[in-house]
DNA sequence: CCACTTCGTTCCATATCCGGAACGTTCCGG
DNA sequence: CCGGAACGTTCCGGATATGGAACGAAGTGG
C-alpha cells in the first residue's frame, strides 16, 4: 500500500478504528482493565491504548500477544472472517480456503445471493469446474443452457468454462458454498472469479 | 511477548520462519516472482524478502497487503488455520463456519484423513445429513451399507442418522470438506467438534 | 477532606520495520 | 563471449511502532 504519498498516515486498507473497537469490546466483555490486559499480554499500556483507539498499525507479534491473551483467533479482530468481497454486482463471496494440489487448485467460497439476484458469469479457464451447495434459500444455477433448481442441501456441479448463471428463486436470500476447481496451469491468467481480493481491502 | 529479556530479538510466539515458508510456497504456487508480488502488493522487495526468510515481524498493514494480493485469508500464513481439533482417532476436523438458520444448523468443516484411515461414525441425531466434498485423494464414504468411492472433486451426501464410514483408498491423504446439517432442535449436546481454541500460543 | 490506588492517555527515547537503491547471480539473445 | 534483463538479498536513511514513565481523572478508605 502506501498508495498515497501525500498522507503521512499510510492509507491502510484495514479499518484500524473498527478493529480497535472490537478489541476494546472483547476486553470489556472479560471485565479486565486496559492496564491489566497489557500486563498479562506482556505489551505496553501505550501500545494497547493506541491499538484500541485505532491509531496504531500493530505488528503481528503485538496482535498475537493480545489475541492470545484474550483467547480469540486473530480473525476476531479483522474485518470479518475472510472478509466478504464483492463479486459481480451484488453477490458476496468469501474465500474460505484455497488448496493447491499437484494437478489443480481449489478454492472454497461461501456465497450470499441477496433475494432477487440474477447474475451471469463469463466462462472461466478451460477445465474449470464449479461445485455448488445450497445452505438456505432456493437457487437456480448452472450452465445457461442447462440450469437446475436447488433447495437447501441441494448440490450441483458443472463445467465453468462456458457461461453460467445464478438466479435466486423466491423471496429469500440464498446461502451457499462454492468449490472452484482450476486444473493446474489454467488459473494462471486468472480470468475468472477473481478469487477476490481476499482479505478484502478497498481497492488501492 | 518479550518473555525472554536476554535475547535481543523478542521471543515471538509465532514461528516467523515457518510463516515465511508458507508465504513463499503460496507465491511460488502462483508462479510469480518475489519482485512481481512485491510490486503488485505495493510493498518493498526488501520487506517481502525479509518476510519470506522469516527475519521480519511484519506490520498488520504489510501482512494484509500481501495476503490480499495472494487472495488468501491472513490465517493462511498463521500457525494453523482455525486450529485443528481432534475428532475420532486420527481424522482432523476444523470448523470453518457455522450457520444458524430457521429450520436447521449448518456446520462446515475442513477434514484431513491421513492415509490408511478407516473410521466408522455412530449415528447422529435424526434428520442429520452430511454433505462431503473431496479435494484430494480418494475416499470411500457413506452409510455402512451403501458407501461410494470419491476422487478429487467428488461429492456425496447421505443421511447421518445411521452408522456411516470414512475409509481412505490408496496411499494419499484425503482432503475434504464436510457440511453437516442438523435440523432444528436435534443438535442438542454438541456431539462433535469443539469450535477450536484461539491463536494457539506456546503457553507462557 | 485528603492520601492512595487504579484507570486510560500522552510523551518520549529506542528499537525495528519500511521501501528505494545497490549488489551479486543467473539466464538468455545476439 | 558479452550486454541486458530479471531475480532475490543486502544496505541504509527515514518513518513509525514499542514500552517505560509521567500525567490528569476517577474511585476508595480512613
Amino acid at each position: 500500500m502506501k498508495s498515497d504519498a501525500s498522507t503521512s498516515r499510510p492509507a491502510m486498507d484495514i479499518d484500524l478504528a473498527e478493529m480497535g473497537r472490537r478489541l476494546r469490546a472483547l476486553r470489556e466483555e472479560r471485565g479486565i482493565s486496559l492496564s491489566e490486559l497489557a500486563r498479562r499480554a506482556g505489551i505496553g499500556k501505550a501500545t494497547l491504548s493506541g491499538l484500541e483507539t485505532g491509531v496504531r498499525n500493530p505488528t503481528l507479534e503485538t496482535l498475537w500477544a493480545v489475541t492470545a491473551e484474550l483467547a480469540v483467533p486473530i480473525t476476531a479482530l479483522l474485518p470479518r472472517w475472510g472478509e466478504p468481497t464483492l463479486r459481480g454486482a451484488s453477490v458476496q463471496a468469501t474465500l474460505l480456503e484455497a488448496f493447491d494440489e499437484e494437478s489443480a487448485t481449489y478454492e472454497l467460497y461461501r456465497l450470499t445471493f441477496p433475494a432477487g439476484t440474477e447474475q451471469t458469469s463469463p466462462p472461466h479457464p478451460p477445465g474449470t469446474t464449479e461445485h455448488l451447495t445450497v445452505f438456505a434459500g432456493t437457487l437456480r444455477a448452472g450452465p445457461v443452457d442447462a440450469p437446475r433448481t436447488l433447495g437447501p442441501g441441494g448440490h450441483l456441479s458443472w463445467r465453468a468454462d462456458v457461461p453460467h448463471r445464478y438466479q435466486v428463486v423466491g423471496a429469500d436470500d440464498v446461502q451457499a458454498s462454492l468449490l472452484m476447481r482450476y486444473p493446474r496451469s489454467s488459473r494462471a491468467t486468472d480470468s475468472g472469479v477473481q478469487p477476490s481480493r481476499a482479505p478484502g481491502r478497498s481497492a488501492r
